[in-house]
DNA sequence: AAGCAATGGTGTATTGTTGACACAATAGTA
DNA sequence: TACTATTGTGTCAACAATACACCATTGCTT
């Protein structure tokens, strides 16, 4: 929660750069060691967690905004990020109505406002990111999917309808060049696709569904050194993958 | 385009009544006589085509907002609406910011803020619709999808996206309650979906697989009185109906 | 060194689904 | 009555998905 001071100064910059009405929030997915991760932030002087989110620039296009918002917490550019939602319950912002209220008022108070937010998802490699609280924020964390604690205004739905919309995207379309390293076994793909899904796949009719894909390569070395028999390596092939993210798997009719 | 006294009414009406910088946008599809259609709008004194479309009341939730545009544009209640997507980009209504901007100068003028618009698509009974065209048009009335005139702005894109959509969706849902009437047949409903896929079907093929999904009633008495053999009806079955559309069909993994 | 446990690669038999196709039934028409 | 357009239904083959079993490699234990 903002003190006064901070709150006057953080609306009058609001209110003179971005787009009123109007805010982007973001579901940062991430993948490690058999964990499915999102990206939370923890509010200064408060136990309160929201997912990263902001505000939209004057002049500045909603996908523009996204990747801003998502370079400036994770550092990370060029991402898989996904429109795929507009949050706008007329009270959906109540919880900062009431904290602020008092604090400024009228037309100042940028918190005040009734906000609609379009909600994105995005999915990244756990490793690559570097996780980065915003000015408001005192930690930016990555949390367990399991264990991920309540969060503030309706950050939870925005949560699990990203969640949702991740699951049926992964029935016609390929996933996982931006949540696994540049070479990743088959078991670890795997792994990704049975946290997604939350349940057990067999593992050679996964095998052959994905390679059937055709979209991965399989290096020529198999990764060694580890225990256990040295599994293959693979890849995404970066065009037949972006084809596939166009053109969709199932046809189904 | 409105002369410059409307303006200044419709203007100052905006402002009290409407949230800024958010507009939602329809694309409504029917189905008649093997053609699949959409509701246009033309504006009056001019030859400019529109989607319907409208503002967002100051307190009112998207979904009630996009329905209470729908209803006054068709007369039509209760009817498949679907969000599909945001469009964003910061120059979407440049023309209607240069149709309007040296009629009334500055912050007054509702036409030259930046818009967002919200896209729906909706799928309507074509029989049942009552074309309305709103205080700014001239007419109202359904277009063949294949015929479809240059549209203002970037409804062109709007409609086609929606369309993406709605194939999209065939994939993994039932359509046709909203577009069908209450009874009709199997070679009906075939060409409802070829219509929306823009390709020829299996007759035999179609109907198993429709059978197969399970929503499907069929009706005691065949239709009579038509040349040629007498076609069964048949009828959604509303509970299994809306199951289908909350788990999907094609579960794929 | 032999055997075990854990992991990973590959194959196959069975079952289900989809696509392509042929034929029978019905109603109107020439 | 023959013909045509339309609709209902069945079948077979190809393909995909499921449920399995078996072998190979590695490190660890004994």
């Amino acid at each position: 929660m903002l003190t006064k001071e901070e709150l006057i100064t953080y609306c009058a910059e609001a209110r003179k750069n971005y787009l009123p009405h109007i805010s982007i929030d973001c579901v940062v997915f991430g993948f490690h060691e058999g964990q499915m991760k999102v990206l939370i932030l923890k509010i200064k002087n408060g136990d309160e967690w929201y997912l990263p989110g902001g505000f939209l620039l004057k002049e500045e296009p909603i996908d523009h905004a996204a990747n801003r918002i998502l370079k400036e917490r994770t550092s990370l550019d060029k991402i898989f990020l996904q429109q795929f939602r507009v949050f706008g319950e007329p009270d959906r912002s109540k919880e900062h109505f009431d904290m602020y209220k008092d604090m400024l008022p009228g037309e100042a108070n940028w918190f005040t406002n009734r906000f609609l937010t379009i909600g994105y998802y995005a999915l990244v490699d756990f490793l690559d990111a570097n996780p980065t609280p915003d000015e408001l924020s005192a930690t930016c964390t990555w949390c367990d999917l399991n264990e991920v604690p309540p969060l503030r205004l309706d950050h939870t739905q925005i949560l699990n309808a990203a969640l949702d919309t991740l699951r049926q995207h992964l029935n016609y379309q390929p996933i996982g060049y931006n949540l696994m390293p540049k070479e990743f076994t088959m078991p670890e793909l795997q792994k990704l696709y049975e946290t997604i899904l939350d349940k057990k796949l067999d593992r050679r009719n996964f095998q052959r569904r994905m390679l059937g894909f055709g979209i991965l390569n399989r290096a020529d070395e198999p990764r060694k050194g580890g225990a256990h028999k040295a599994p293959f390596l693979y890849s995404f092939n970066t065009e037949k993958y972006k084809a596939a993210l166009t053109e969709g798997f199932n046809g189904g009719w």
